[in-house]
DNA sequence: ACGATATGAATGAACG
DNA sequence: CGTTCATTCATATCGT
């Protein structure tokens, strides 16, 4: 069913039930800072964060589950478990990509996938995705995903990131793979509009 | 719409972002406790945890709201009625993700998230696919096909179709089965995209 | 089973 | 911003 691995429930701020943070972990438990207050590991708040996600995602699904149904059946949404858009997210990268990440530890922002004009793409040259040649179309990471779909279940619409703001965002994303800020721009773009579509009707 | 409006950026568990949890507080910052790591303010940890909630609430309304259509539907032509035992077919992926999490700096290029099993085998699968098979795409009835085709060829490349008409024509081809507009527009799109290869080539 | 092909769907980018 | 295009992914189907 809706994974629900730690509790919804109580809403007073002041009670921190370390269960509904990490459930199993004796050793991770949330404490109070003398000065900032709650102490949480990363581990624990990277539960929070991911548990957010997957609501997102699953609420965007049952929306359109929903829709579906009020028209009659429906198809689009694979009734598979998976949660991110039902689109396993590998990425396969072009070897220039690649080998752009296989170099360890170097990570130079702001490098930009060079992209080809769509007018000659079809044709000849273009896009094997096999054989080392081109990719037109960059590709999030995982990682970069993750971060994004972060970004966007924290903003959400109401909080479409400025200019300087994406100039952040690509910086971070940098970290984990070639990425541009027009990517950034883009995927927020995208983002929202396919949000929005799904609540319209 | 959903609420949103804590900050949950990073995805490496070590990196955290103070403008990612709290983007206006320059008050509340998250800072690192020497031993347990992570720490948010009570308010910053609230507001994850009302964001969880509204999550929670929301997708207990829609499964609410989904389980009343599919128990009252009775699906089209094609014995293809059954939406997934009524059950909600997502699971959580954070185990993935998880995982994914856990392994630190590392680049995740190339890598595959492994798909969990549906939990639920869509069992509905009224005309092309064997007993038990999962449906994951929708597949046009030959009624179906036969209209789309009609109407490709009557509007050709330069009519397709508009959101209004899309209704429609979902609506129409509801009554020879299963079919949701997302189906339609899809179809539309693919079959155009197909046939503008074709005359490129 | 495998490999090739057809095709529904997802999505980055471009357009109006 | 909403739509549309181009490309890619994933799966259903079929031939061997």
């Amino acid at each position: 069913m809706i994974p629900m691995e730690t509790g919804t429930t109580s809403s007073s701020s002041s009670d921190v039930n370390p269960q509904l943070i990490d459930p199993d972990s004796s050793l991770e438990r949330p404490a109070y800072h003398p000065h900032y207050g709650v102490v949480i590991t990363p581990y624990q708040l990277q539960l929070l964060r991911d548990q957010i996600a997957s609501y997102a995602t699953i609420c965007l699904k049952l929306i359109d589950m929903h829709k579906a149904l009020v028209n009659g059946y429906h198809g689009s949404t694979n009734g598979n478990t998976e949660v991110n858009h039902g689109r396993v997210p590998y990425n396969n990268m072009s070897d220039d990509q690649m080998s752009e990440l296989e170099r360890e530890g170097e990570h130079d922002q702001g490098r930009v996938i060079s992209r080809k004009k769509n007018l000659v793409s079809g044709s000849g040259n273009g896009n094997l995705t096999k054989a080392g040649t081109t990719r037109h179309r960059w590709t999030p990471t995982q990682t970069q995903l993750k971060i994004l779909e972060d970004l966007f279940g924290v903003h959400g619409m109401n909080n479409t990131p400025n200019k300087r703001r994406v100039s952040e965002i690509t910086a971070d994303l940098a970290k984990h793979g070639p990425i541009s800020e027009s990517n950034v721009s883009n995927w927020f773009q995208n983002r929202k509009a396919r949000y929005r579509r799904l609540l319209r009707s």
